[in-house]
DNA sequence: GCGAGTTGCTCAGTGCACTGACTATTTCTT
DNA sequence: AAGAAATAGTCAGTGCACTGAGCAACTCGC
């Protein structure tokens, strides 16, 4: 009785795509390390020596769950963690060798995984579908400031 | 050094979408009941007496996930968990009064939000989108089964 | 009708993600 | 230079979400 179709809310939907995509990433990347993990690899590979909130803006992550991500990772080896000398509060971050390698191997298996996530796509659609995500993410982030 | 770029990625794309949608969820539809819960709430709306399972299948969820949501649920009264006379497994689901006033008023709510949250695209775009998101989002959930 | 397999649910464990409160450190103001 | 404000991080609490193990109840094959 006056129930709605859940498939035309956004909400529902985006959940439904990062449930899929989680599936397969665990299957198909990795069962260690989490998509969001490699989001903070990635994030450490391209630019080192930043510390957890500059991270945290970077890959659109709460500086909590930024402090418990990078906490696994550390116990991993694959990040160190180390106070800042000039500004004690701050903790500067950094791949480990082992952070390096693991983040390379990772990169061409996710590259992978997004091909077989978007197979049911066109060329055309791919970058339609990852344009609209980003502008609405953009706009509603916009809202926070 | 050879970190790539995650807004192509649709993995990263998906949960910052769903990040957004959670925060304007927060802010414009209920602090204490979640999409999920909606979900839920929406499904015991058009189909009561319903078990878990059946449930779990209709919003997409885990059993268990399911289970700590019924529960969550159930604490506040909003559904009824009796078993089933006829197959002892099986908890039947059924929304309270007060569940069913709950769902009426979080519908229009959420209707307004969904508004706000697609804003920035315009008609075409709004249902590009949705049909894109599910089309990947039903090819995953296939490659289950 | 009985054992084997299936099904529905629960529970423990792990990880993501947020808020709100607190501590420590730095910076700004006067 | 001292007090106020801002900043970085941690911690407790809640909720979502999955896996894997286990239990109870039902169904099927013979």
């Amino acid at each position: 009785m006056a129930a709605v179709d859940l498939s035309t809310h956004p909400g529902h939907l985006a959940r439904r795509l990062q449930q899929a995509h989680t599936l397969l990433w665990t299957t198909m990347v990795s069962e260690e390390t989490t998509s969001p993990q490699f989001a903070v690899l990635n994030a450490l590979a391209e630019k080192p020596d930043i510390d957890q909130r500059t991270l945290s803006e970077h890959v659109h992550l709460d500086r909590s769950t930024i402090a418990d991500l990078v906490a696994r990772l550390g116990r991993r080896g694959l990040l160190e963690r180390v106070r800042d000398p000039r500004d004690g509060r701050r903790n500067v971050l950094k791949l480990t060798d082992q952070g390096a390698a693991v983040h390379r191997g990772l990169v061409t298996r996710t590259a992978r995984m997004n091909k077989v996530f978007l197979a049911p796509l066109d060329e055309e659609e791919r970058e339609t579908l990852l344009r609209l995500i980003g502008r609405v993410a953009d706009a509603a982030e916009e809202l926070r400031g």
